[in-house]
RNA sequence: GGGCGCGUAGCUCAGCGGGAGAGCACUACGUUGACAUCGUAGGGGUCGCUGGUUCAAUCCCAGCCGUGCCCA
């Protein structure tokens, strides 16, 4: 059945991907290869569903496996989903409070398993999204960070971090969510300016009517207050240095302490000190050994520790009271609006509030050492370059990581705490009694910890933990360390951090080599895409709209290394358009009986059109392979467009027409064989960009009854170019042809000439090459260029608009219905143009430092150019006036 | 405050020391036997500003202006 008129997307994706999938061509055992290419998905939380940064991520990875498979590497694109901690928990206690339960209520156990059922049910909707994409991951392989094989990595990795020093509990300020109830690391708060005051509030110094006021934009925290510090050096305070003051409202004594973190120019100079409650007065508190009082609870609701009037109040509400009280004492000095950065816990959107615990940390600073190393020495390489630059910036200052979370969903930490309070971090729960019962010399109940790891923790063992390890399968020994990390840059910190530290001490070896890091999406305002702006354009809308292929041609066309992508509908669209424009292409082929026949050998065509082709399609493949391995993708994108679109369509379809309309002919048996070859070409070159058309077209185009190959497009052989020189000639000829054409035309369309009249033309040249290059293409010229005849002329003694290409001399013979006054017009303003150029020129060539300095051929080629222009001009002089005499 | 970018045609962006490019949009013409999701042609740019290096600068360097992101 031939090819439908259009190309629709839909009826045909599913079909291909269902194929692709049964017959497991995504997996790596198809292959048996020695080399190997390797990715892992950066994967997805769970709970999500796809949007643009995940469409252009997946549609990365997924044009580098495709075209590595093609090359014939054994190839893994290993996928999976995360099981994101906080957002799991959230979503899920979402559903049960609407049915009215609490997870307290259910418990522990009964909770968890309900949010297994939730990820039976719900967690496959984006692997489902990331299909609809065409992404070509080995979904035989897929693996949730709580799966069971990925949590027994986690345990050994926790404990045999600890009993290598480097993981250790410690009481310290963390980051508390105090909606979500757990401590949250750094890279999960954001930080935002927001409105605010500075209140002045003045402390009665003790024993005296003098008062020392302090600057502070969280004055409820004065009831945790342990100090007050100055600088050292400034003489406003030197004198108050070791007196005390006294806390208005609690009226306790406090001393006034100085240190150099204090700077005299903020706020008064005077700096009241809350340890519990602030990170910089913790160090402060360090330094000076302060009481540390914790004033709030773990909601933020001040505890106990506060007057009985204020206990029990939420931390904003205590500070509408304080101030209202110091109001009443008259103890505010004076109020300013000020803007400052407070942190925002990124999941609950609340003011994260600083909160001193125990949890776990990891020592990163040690671990950041060797992984820093890694892309020093070059093992590891950043694409874009300059993302190194940040990495480095990350892990020179990276802080102790804090794994530990209040939640109940995630890794459970694998300590056992005795009677005393002593803990033993094992693998198991037999092996932690084992050894309690070694230490307490008896049996003894220990109660393990409730506390879970940070999601990224096991993100972190992903590159490893997904191929098995600490099994040592047959995976972890071919596919580690992957080849490249496809991520987006907000998360280097997060992932290619965390996965270098880790892949490093537990496997010697860096888990990747390449990191390509790739822009955000943007819209087409630049803005970022977010619900709340309402800007966000969901990439399975664009696909039910243009197709999947389109939107990943799109965006990879736009992946231009360090630029965010700015996506607009209509340049999907446009590849939808272009889509069709290939689809038709293959459809004209088919209604002439283009085939491929494994007789046709491209090196050694006859007909100058099809040498030509072989000639471009050749460079097409070096092209695009090479932008590919340099991760390139909208170079690799633009020249499949403009090879197809504009070289393959625009002039070789229309140039090889006539001979495939010359049934039983040489050309045409050659013409034919060879446009099947070029097509072959174009569809294993854009296969990795637009997956599903070109399956489609493939197998359309290979049902031809002289088929070259039976195999599906996804498993098949990436071309390979070969060197035809002996074809330079024939791209130099039609060049000549192409430039011949566009020039009538032009010109024909300066001048109002209807497309639809034919007009005679005489062709002049002294030139042999340029008589035989006119020999070969005249019925091209006069076809395309709608010519009734041309036909060569042995003087120039014409009368007729004239046209000067090279060394060649075209007229149209039009003057009856030319205006005359016109075509003096048109020859004026080409003379204009020209003359600019001759200027631009002449000048570089009279500068005498010009011809001193400029390499030769820099020189050689202006003066051609020149001679060239000069020699047009003057050509044209004469014409002009011809066609003056011809007026009078 | 520190770091990283960006400012090139109306829009989105390539290019990056030697004659200013693409896609989209726009204008005119055109349904010739793959395609109107099309064809042909065209208009449109002191390549942010000011200096410097160079025979030569959109490209390299410095400063400034505008703008975005990350970190404090």
């Amino acid at each position: 059945m031939p090819l439908s008129k259009t190309y629709d997307p839909k009826s045909l994706e599913a079909k291909h991907y269902t194929e692709w999938e049964k017959n497991n061509f995504f997996s790596p055992d198809k292959n048996n290869s020695i080399e190997t290419y390797t990715i892992v998905i950066p994967p997805p939380n769970v709970t999500g569903s796809l949007h643009m940064g995940h469409a252009l991520n997946n549609t990365i990875q997924d044009i580098l496996i495709r075209y590595k498979r093609m090359r014939g590497f054994k190839t893994l694109w290993q996928p999976g989903t995360d099981h994101a901690g906080i957002a799991t928990q959230m979503v899920v206690e979402r559903m049960i409070n609407e049915e009215g339960i609490s997870k307290e209520s259910l418990g522990r156990e009964k909770f968890i398993n309900k949010i297994w059922e939730w990820k039976d049910k719900s967690g496959n909707t984006i692997i489902n999204q990331l299909k609809r994409l065409g992404s070509s991951a080995d979904w035989s392989r897929e693996r949730f960070t709580m799966d069971e094989g990925l949590s027994k990595s986690v345990t050994k990795v926790f404990v045999d971090l600890y009993k290598d020093g480097l993981i250790y509990k410690d009481n310290r300020l963390v980051n508390w969510d105090p909606k979500l109830l757990t401590a949250i690391s750094d890279l999960e708060v954001e930080n935002k300016e927001v409105e605010g005051h500075l209140w002045y509030i003045k402390y009665r110094l003790y024993e005296s009517k003098n008062f020392i006021t302090i600057a502070t934009t969280r004055p409820e925290t004065m009831l945790g207050d342990s100090a007050i510090a100055v600088n050292p050096n400034d003489n406003r305070y030197r004198n108050l240095i070791g007196k005390y003051a006294v806390v208005p409202i609690i009226e306790k004594k406090i001393k006034i302490i100085s240190d150099e973190y204090v700077d005299p120019n903020n706020g008064t100079g005077a700096l009241k000190v809350t340890p519990a409650h602030d990170f910089n007065d913790f160090e402060i508190g360090k330094r000076h050994r302060l009481e540390i009082i914790n004033i709030f609870d773990e909601h933020a609701v001040l505890n106990k520790n506060c007057p009985k009037d204020f206990q029990g109040i939420e931390r904003f509400e205590a500070r509408k009271k304080i101030i209202d009280y110091l109001k009443m004492l008259k103890a505010i000095e004076k109020i300013d609006k000020i803007t400052h950065t407070l942190p925002f816990g990124d999941r609950s959107g609340v003011i994260i509030e600083p909160r001193i615990t125990d949890q776990w940390y990891v020592d990163a600073k040690t671990l950041a050492k060797p992984a820093i190393d890694a892309v020093k020495d070059g093992k590891v390489k950043f694409v874009p370059s300059n993302w190194s630059k940040t990495f480095f910036e990350w892990m020179e200052n990276i802080e102790p990581w804090c794994v530990s979370r209040q939640l109940w969903w995630g890794h459970q930490i694998p300590a056992w705490y005795g009677p005393d309070g002593k803990y033993f971090i094992e693998y198991s729960e037999e092996i932690a009694n084992e050894s309690a019962k070694k230490f307490y010399g008896k049996e003894v109940f220990l109660k393990r910890d409730q506390d879970v790891l940070d999601t990224w923790f096991s993100s972190a063992l992903w590159p490893f933990s997904t191929l098995g390890w600490p099994v040592d399968t047959k995976e972890t020994k071919i596919h580690y360390p992957t080849s490249t990390l496809v991520t987006g840059f907000d998360i280097i910190f997060f992932w290619v951090a965390r996965m270098m530290m880790m892949g490093i001490h537990f496997l010697k070896t860096p888990p990747f080599k390449d990191v390509y890091v790739h822009a955000l999406v943007r819209d087409e305002d630049g803005k970022k895409m977010s619900k709340s702006k309402g800007n966000v354009i969901d990439p399975l809308d664009l696909i039910d709209q243009f197709g999947a292929d389109a939107l990943r041609f799109c965006l990879s066309s736009m992946a231009a290394q360090g630029r965010d992508v700015k996506l607009s509908i209509s340049r999907v669209e446009g590849y939808r358009n272009f889509a069709t424009k290939l689809w038709n292409s293959v459809r004209f082929c088919e209604l002439n009986e283009s085939f491929l026949n494994t007789n046709f050998n491209p090196k050694n065509c006859k007909n100058v059109i099809n040498k030509w082709i072989v000639y471009k399609t050749n460079l097409t493949i070096e092209g695009v392979s090479k932008s590919i391995e340099e991760y390139k993708f909208n170079e690799a994108s633009n020249v499949l467009y403009s090879f197809i679109w504009h070289i393959f369509c625009d002039w070789y379809i229309e140039l090889i027409k006539p001979s495939l309309y010359d049934k039983g002919s040489q050309d045409n048996l050659e013409s034919r064989n060879c446009s099947a070859w070029v097509l072959k070409i174009i569809l294993h070159l854009l296969h990795p960009f637009m997956p599903f058309i070109t399956e489609e077209l493939w197998e359309k185009f290979s049902k031809n009854p002289l088929k070259d190959s039976n195999e599906k497009l996804i498993i098949s052989s990436w071309p390979n170019s070969f060197v035809s020189k002996n074809y330079i000639d024939a791209n130099e000829e039609v060049n000549w042809l192409i430039d011949i054409v566009t020039q009538i035309r032009s010109v024909r369309s300066e001048l109002n000439i209807s497309q639809n009249l034919e007009i005679d033309a005489y062709f002049y040249s002294k030139d042999t090459l340029m008589n035989n290059y006119f020999d070969n293409s005249k019925s091209s010229i006069e076809k395309l260029s709608k010519l009734s005849k041309i036909s060569k002329i042995e003087n120039e003694n014409v009368n007729g608009v004239k046209i000067i290409i090279k060394k060649c001399i075209l007229f149209l013979l039009i003057s009856n219905t030319v205006n005359v006054a016109q075509e003096i017009e048109r020859i004026k303003k080409v003379m204009d143009k020209n003359q600019i150029e001759i200027n631009k020129v002449d000048n570089k060539l009279s500068n005498e430092k010009f011809l001193l300095n400029a390499p030769t051929n820099i020189i050689n080629k202006q003066k051609n150019i020149l001679a060239k222009l000069e020699e047009n001009q003057e050509k044209m002089k004469i014409s002009l006036a011809k066609l003056s005499e011809l007026k009078l």
